[in-house]
DNA sequence: CGGCTTCTTGATCAAGCTCAAGCTTAGTGG
DNA sequence: CCACTAAGCTTGAGCTTGATCAAGAAGCCG
């Protein structure tokens, strides 16, 4: 079997990744659609805890996950760590690395996950001949600017508790986006992580869902969540 | 004169705009740089206080800042607001509203300031046609991302006199990129935008920039502003 | 089962917010 | 060009939110 038709099988089967995704909607011709599924030439899996780039590395690629949820985070030079984003199945991820050619963030799974890996070379090249997949990765990338301004504003301008509740809204939205159920969910993160992720301390965290779990809005045990009250939570 | 060459003429003014920077770096043939010059199609006079575009407002140009300065603002349903951007000369400005056809912030001039209008249909055909002119805009993109991870970190980890020496060290940098004094300058936002900015209160701020001046790290006289110790904003 | 990480909850404390008042600067109209 | 007014800035006092420190409970994995 040769290396492309190889590649091109593996490529089908990422069947909820980013770059499917990509590629699905508003009419592709099949000629394109062979195309892009060529681009994407490997899957790669990421062990829990194991990341998928580092700050500094070498960017050479673009990834969408396939399966499982990672982690961005950016550490500063004295040793405090910050969680920039939080990626669920289908999500792109390294496009911080196109500005400067090397990785601006640290990409560590969650969970045993795997992501297609897309080279940016080729994919760019790609971009450039057909238009539809051009379209969708500057939409990508917009909504990615999008995505940090809305985190901006949750960590600019929300108490600790709106900052939980929109996280709870959010992971839900997007739970249900992909199929899954939208009230209820697994958090793959510590509270440490969330913490961070929303600015506030691991102990803030849990004595918000605590009490939101003391109002009835939300059920927890450990990192599975239930959610009871929608409307409390978004008013919040 | 034809309508062509009297783009071409306005394009040629804006000499410290972003789409010039955009293309003059490593290589583009004199060929290229005219494509470009062509789709900027025409500036664009924005008073202060003025806005250059709104949120849902349906997206059509990107724009670089030819003079001037300013700063991308988002409300939320409740009235608070949050300046989520603060843009000089030679930045780029509207790439929000790629991923959705509508505008995701209000923009809205410091000061009395100019900008390239640089239609968005046009030039992402030209990104097809012209490699290096693709790059640009997928760096651009990329550093805009990372910028904003950047001010994640800002509102995610630091204190308050920790955010604003960033900010004035941030604004140091980016007055000696473009060529002015890197220790003197005038902050043209408000005590009010600056916290919104920063996640903290005007009252913060005020506070922060005379313990500053009590330190002698700074001198500060209303919107001016000089740094004396660049080591110890730093160290802050 | 034991040793680890993670989570919860309590008590205390301080950074930064709010409210308030006076001052300075900039913009406007006579 | 000056006077007036509104906007913006500074500073103080007191208070609140969420951080910090601490200790024990609950999961989780080898």
């Amino acid at each position: 079997m040769s290396q492309v038709s190889q590649a091109r099988r593996r490529a089908a089967q990422c069947s909820t990744c980013a770059m499917r995704h990509l590629c699905m909607p508003e009419g592709l011709s099949a000629f394109e659609t062979e195309k892009l599924e060529d681009v994407i030439s490997a899957t790669r899996p990421v062990r829990r805890g194991e990341a998928l780039f580092r700050t500094g590395d070498t960017f050479e690629s673009l990834y969408a996950i396939r399966s499982g949820s990672i982690k961005t985070v950016v550490s500063r030079e004295d040793g405090r760590e910050q969680v920039t984003g939080l990626h669920l199945g289908g999500d792109a991820l390294g496009l911080d690395g196109i500005g400067e050619g090397r990785h601006m963030s640290t990409a560590i799974a969650l969970e045993d996950s795997s992501v297609c890996i897309v080279p940016y070379a080729r994919f760019e090249r790609m971009c450039r001949e057909t238009g539809s997949i051009q379209r969708r990765l500057h939409q990508m990338m917009s909504r990615e600017i999008v995505r940090e301004t809305r985190q901006l504003t949750t960590l600019g301008t929300l108490r600790a508790d709106e900052r939980v509740a929109r996280l709870l809204l959010d992971l839900s939205a997007r739970f249900t986006r992909r199929g899954y159920a939208s009230a209820e969910f697994t958090l793959r993160m510590t509270r440490d992580d969330i913490g961070s992720y929303l600015g506030i301390t691991l102990e803030t965290v849990s004595r918000t869902l605590s009490r939101f779990q003391a109002r009835g809005l939300i059920d927890t045990r450990g990192k599975f969540i239930r959610i009871n009250d929608f409307d409390a939570l978004r008013a919040i």
